[in-house]
DNA sequence: TCTGGGGTCCTAGGACCC
DNA sequence: TCTGGGGTCCTAGGACCC
C-alpha cells in the first residue's frame, strides 16, 4: 500500500452551492403577491412600506418618490430587465426604472426565511458553510444518492419549507459550484465535472469567478484576457508581473477549475463592527454635538452586539468616510479585552484624534477585533454596555 | 445620480525581540 | 561602528464578497 500524495484536486468530493433567487425580493412577493411580475426595488432602509387606503388595498411607493444616499439592496428579475441591480444608488435606479415599487429592506423577516432554508437543507445534508443570508456551500461526498436526485430533493425542501425558489450547482469543488449556479438561474439544477471546465466554464467572463472583481477584472481586460478560457490560455509570466506571485498562482488555477478549500462548517468571527452613512455630510465643527452622538451609538450598539455574542476585544478601530469618498481607518490596541461601551468609545475618541479632519464627514464606523470569546459570567464583574457616563470628544 | 452595511483576507512597513 | 536574519505584533489600506 504505497501512500500518494493528495492529487490537485479531488473528483470524489461532492460540494453544492445553494443560492436563493433574488432573496429579498423573493420574500416580499410573499408578503404582497400582487407585485408577482411588476419591477420591484429593495431598498431605501428609511422609507417606510405599503400604506393601507381605505378600500383595503395597498399603496406602494414608487422609485421616483426617492430621495437619499441608499443603494438598491436586490430587485426582482422585472426590474433587472430595466437595468436595476444590486449595489446600484436609489437615485440612479429611479432614473432608469421611476415607476417600479419601491419597499423598504426588512431584515429580520429575511433572517426568519434564511433560518427556515438552512434547516430544511440541514435536514438532509448538514455539513453546511453559511455564506451570508441567502447562499450556502454544502459538502455532500459523504451521500450516495446522485447528484441529480439529490440537488432536486434540496431544492423541494427549501420550497416546501420557504416557499422561495434557489439555484443550485453540484461540482467537485465550491468555485465550480459557485459559477455553476449562476448557470441556470432563476430555480437552476446545473451539474458540473472537471471535464466540463474547458467547455461550460473557459467560455464565461472572467469576472464570473468569485475573487475576481472589478480591479483585476480590468487589469485583465487591459491585457486582452476577456474569459476563463484566455485566462487559461495566458502566460504565466504575464500574469505574475501584473498581479504578483500568489494571486497568480490562484488566477492559473482557478482557470484549470481547481480549488481545494473545505467546506467550513464552523468559524469564529474575526470582527464585529457598526457604520452609519450621515443624511448629509457632517462638518466636524459645527456639527460636533451630532457627530458626538452618533459616535456614542455606535459604539454602545457594538457593545451590545459583543456582549451578546460573547467575546470581547482586544481592538478597537474607527472608519471616516469623507465628502470625497477618501476613507481612513485607525485603531488601536487595549491593554486588556474590553465589551463595554465606555471602554470601547475612550477607544475610539484614541483613534480619532489621529485622523486630520479637514473635509466633511459622511460615514462614521466603530470595529471591534482581535476577538476572544468572552469569560463566563460569574468570572468577574461584567461591566454593562449602558448606563455609564459617556464624555465625548 | 455620486456610491449601504457587514464582513474576510492580503500586503506591507516598522517596532521589537532573540 | 557596523552588521545579520527570523519571527511576531501592530497598524493602514485595499480588494473583494454578500
Amino acid at each position: 500500500m504505497e501512500s500518494k500524495p493528495a492529487p490537485a484536486w479531488d473528483n470524489s468530493r461532492r460540494v453544492a452551492h445553494l443560492d436563493m433567487d433574488a432573496f429579498y425580493a423573493s420574500v416580499e412577493l410573499l408578503r404582497y403577491p400582487e407585485l408577482k411580475g411588476l419591477p420591484v426595488v429593495i431598498g431605501a432602509a428609511r422609507s417606510a412600506g405599503p400604506r393601507l387606503r381605505p378600500d383595503g388595498t395597498r399603496e406602494y411607493a414608487r422609485l421616483r418618490d426617492y430621495a437619499g444616499r441608499g443603494v438598491v439592496t436586490t430587485s426582482t428579475y422585472e426590474a433587472r430587465a430595466l437595468g436595476v441591480f444590486s449595489a446600484m444608488g436609489m437615485m440612479k435606479a429611479a432614473q432608469l426604472a421611476p415607476d417600479a415599487i419601491m419597499l423598504p429592506v426588512d431584515f429580520p423577516v429575511y433572517r426568519q426565511y434564511s433560518r427556515l432554508f438552512k434547516q430544511a437543507v440541514a435536514a438532509i445534508a448538514p455539513a453546511i458553510e453559511d455564506r451570508g443570508i441567502d447562499e450556502i456551500y454544502i459538502d455532500l461526498s459523504a451521500h450516495a444518492e446522485p447528484s441529480r436526485e439529490l440537488a432536486q430533493r434540496l431544492k423541494d425542501a427549501v420550497r416546501g419549507a420557504t416557499g422561495l425558489s434557489c439555484s443550485i450547482c453540484i461540482s467537485p469543488n465550491k468555485l465550480l459550484s459557485k459559477i455553476g449556479s449562476e448557470l441556470d438561474k432563476p430555480d437552476g439544477l446545473t451539474l458540473l465535472a472537471m471535464d466540463d471546465v474547458p467547455t461550460r466554464i473557459w467560455p464565461l467572463p472572467a469576472r464570473k469567478v468569485n475573487g475576481i472583481g472589478p480591479k483585476a477584472g480590468a487589469r485583465l481586460e487591459s491585457l486582452g484576457i476577456l474569459t476563463v478560457g484566455d485566462l487559461a490560455r495566458a502566460a504565466p509570466d504575464l500574469l505574475q508581473e501584473n498581479f504578483g506571485l500568489s494571486y497568480a498562482r490562484w488566477l492559473i488555477a482557478v482557470a484549470q477549475g481547481i480549488d481545494d478549500r473545505p467546506v467550513l462548517t464552523h468559524t469564529e468571527p474575526k470582527s464585529i463592527s457598526r457604520e452609519t452613512t450621515f443624511e448629509r455630510d457632517l462638518h466636524v465643527r459645527r456639527d460636533r454635538a451630532e457627530l458626538s452622538g452618533i459616535l456614542q451609538h455606535l459604539c454602545v450598539q457594538l457593545a451590545a452586539d459583543l456582549q451578546r455574542k460573547g467575546y470581547e476585544a482586544r481592538t478597537i478601530g474607527i472608519k471616516l468616510r469623507f465628502e470625497d469618498f477618501r476613507t481612513v481607518t485607525r485603531d488601536v490596541t487595549l491593554a486588556d479585552a474590553a465589551a463595554d461601551a465606555a471602554a470601547i468609545l475612550g477607544a475610539a475618541r484614541v483613534c480619532l484624534k489621529r485622523v486630520v479632519l479637514d473635509h466633511r464627514i459622511r460615514l462614521l464606523g466603530v470595529r471591534a477585533g482581535s476577538l476572544d470569546a468572552r469569560h463566563e459570567p460569574g468570572d468577574g464583574p461584567q461591566q454593562a454596555g449602558h448606563g455609564v457616563q459617556l464624555q465625548l470628544c
